[in-house]
DNA sequence: ATTCATGCAAACGTTTTGCAACTAT
DNA sequence: ATAGTTGCAAAACGTTTGCATGAAT
């Protein structure tokens, strides 16, 4: 439903590393699994989600601490985004893909993404009208979903 | 831009107040103020901001696990919204009004409220598309305010 | 009299921070 | 050699809970 850009992993973590070597940081193992492990689970993971497949996955040691700073880096470079499904912890995705929004069924909490260019339009617009200066914007519907009705 | 019903603060608390008193629950001074506060401040405000108001200028004494406790049974009751800025702290805002979603300015955390039929439509369509019970949604635009650019 | 609501303080879960050791450049 | 990065443990933060007291019905 929602489609990513065609690039191979390989080539998005070089591309990466190199950004990541212009701005001035420091690559790491630990950035390079965290990235990792968000582009091969279509899950939403929390934090305590991405520590604990580094380590049992792929036999990383990484603390929790370093998993909120990645990923707090990776939101800032834009490469991620954060969202609040309401149950305290925050999940995160790599935003490889077009824009899109989420669904969440509060029976299963499972985490539908959809793109709409109606409300991508419609959204600009409203931005527009109001004298605001679009930067970024979510839209999640809360429901039922087919298997849990 | 985003209207309220016509109702006085009194009679909305009244009939408030009956409906506590038939599902079986309690009135008291402490959700009549939150009640009050909510009301009366267009801002969306956090638990502790409707304590330090009810304290402040209320002299109503209140804890603030009863803010959350009582913010929590209005959410059940359908009568307060919650709405997450991103900063940590979750504000509340009265269900008065019709549904609306949220503009908020990223450099001053100003919260403007929208409503757009367009976008309303939309999302009954997308989630009808997906075969999906729909109970509600948030839309929120990020971006910079007039005064702020 | 019963049952719900309250304030307080302690507990909880998530996220952040200080720090000393480590690693990439 | 320098400056960013790490894991750990402690701290911080928002929110929830247990409990004894108090208030509404």
């Amino acid at each position: 439903m929602v489609q990513k850009y065609e690039e191979s992993f390989e080539s998005f973590l070089e591309n990466f590393k190199n950004t990541v070597s212009k701005l001035g940081f420091k690559n790491s193992i630990q950035k390079d699994y965290i990235l990792k492990i968000l582009y091969f689970n279509d899950e939403h993971l929390s934090a305590e989600q991405i520590a604990n497949i580094a380590k049992s996955e792929y036999k990383v040691d990484m603390g929790i601490a370093t998993v909120y700073r990645t990923v707090k880096f990776f939101e800032e470079l834009n490469i991620v985004n954060s969202l609040d499904i309401g149950d305290g912890a925050k999940r995160y995705e790599l935003n490889l893909s077009l824009h899109h929004d989420h669904m969440i069924c509060t029976s299963c909490n499972k985490i539908l993404e959809f793109n709409d260019e109606v409300i991508e339009k419609q959204q600009i617009k409203v931005a527009k009208d109001n004298n605001f200066y679009l930067n970024d914007h979510i839209m999640t519907i809360y429901g039922v979903c087919e298997k849990c009705q």
